[in-house]
DNA sequence: ACCTGAACACCGTTCAAGT
DNA sequence: ACCTGAACACCGTTCAAGT
């Protein structure tokens, strides 16, 4: 009996996959906000000895990493989400994904603080950075549609998608950063911020 | 004898200006970027107790705002030298103050990350938006110089500058992030990806 | 008024030991 | 192959005690 009942729990608690379930406990941590994220605090989410992440991380930075990865991976699917709901015009697809960008940053300010917090160097950092590049190649194909279709002037393209990212980049950190700060209304002004940047960049990029 | 040569010691030594030495000491470790920065290294530094700092900040994050304020004062400085030598035109004012912003967050990384990463809310930490909002009215001085002269289209000045602004912290934070990353020649690199996108903004900023 | 040293709770990491 | 518990070095912070 005791041995079926701990067979039932051990589909979600742990042995095949106590390195998912570790990573999951680490974003729901961030995701809440409230408690440190620790590796001893991961592992005590999880029922388990706080040294048990060892087996399947490099380390707390092994974890960190693999969170990062994750976070930088739903960046990617969020704004291509955008990008493809914004239909076929160069200039919408690039308003589109730079709103779904700060959002992405307001809405999970702690994960997106690590994902672009220092990091420590390491074979799992290159992980993270390809992770990133990933995300990044979804602002690429917006430029890269619209200089294809001649909407856009012959720009640059990684340079002009660089610019892009580098621009929604440093607004949802001076979001995050004012945390304190007076107005509430943050969301909506950080979003008239972005429009207001946009209609100058866009009269820079347009053709005609 | 000995109570004079104390009495030489402490001019630099510690008793009435160990708040200024400790912040010192705090930007020397950040500098030199080898040790952690931490308040019990900070402590060992000017050789003192490591609780002596309770006497003179709110802990850790007290001496951490003081130290992010000084950054802030010394990116004022810079840009605002930049923006002088550059001359009456607001385009290089404006490019020169974005390069001289972009080398300050290259040359003292771990500063920088100190001075943008996550704080403690706080009464200091409301000092240390004061010194990073002098800073940012450096920006707003060549928009509003630009847009006074004729030199820019009507924009909105403040609302301009904060897109400048973000343009260059987001490109000097992704300097910053890929510090393992390939390609040496990532001084001169990001200088070109700030010119690119100064091009494509002065497109959209000029008035003829 | 300012500084020290002991003490406390917490952290990341290592390692012998168990299964 | 995976997990535990003790141990270690380190951290921020508090506090009684000294001057």
């Amino acid at each position: 009996m005791a041995t079926s009942d701990r067979n039932k729990d051990d589909k979600t608690y742990h042995h095949g996959n106590l390195r998912a379930v570790l990573i999951d406990a680490g974003l729901a941590i961030l995701e809440e906000g409230e408690q440190e994220l620790t590796l001893r605090s991961v592992a005590k989410r999880v029922g388990v000895s706080h040294t048990a992440p060892y087996n399947h991380f490099a380390g707390k930075d092994g974890l960190l990493a693999e969170i990062a990865i994750r976070g930088f991976e739903e960046l990617r699917r969020v704004t291509d989400e955008a990008r493809l709901a914004a239909g076929s015009d160069a200039d919408d697809q690039l308003l589109a994904t730079g709103l779904a960008y700060i959002r992405f940053g307001s809405r999970r300010p702690a994960l997106y603080q690590l994902m672009f917090g220092p990091r420590k160097a390491g074979v799992s950092s290159e992980k993270v950075e390809a992770a990133g590049a990933a995300a990044f190649e979804v602002l690429v194909e917006v430029i890269r549609g619209g200089v294809g279709s001649g909407r856009f002037r012959q720009v640059d393209i990684r340079g002009a998608a660089f610019s892009s990212w580098a621009l929604v980049h440093g607004m949802t950190q001076m979001v995050l950063d004012r945390t304190g700060a007076p107005g509430a209304d943050k969301g909506t002004d950080i979003e008239m911020r972005l429009l207001a940047a946009h209609s100058i960049t866009m009269k820079g990029l347009l053709k005609s």
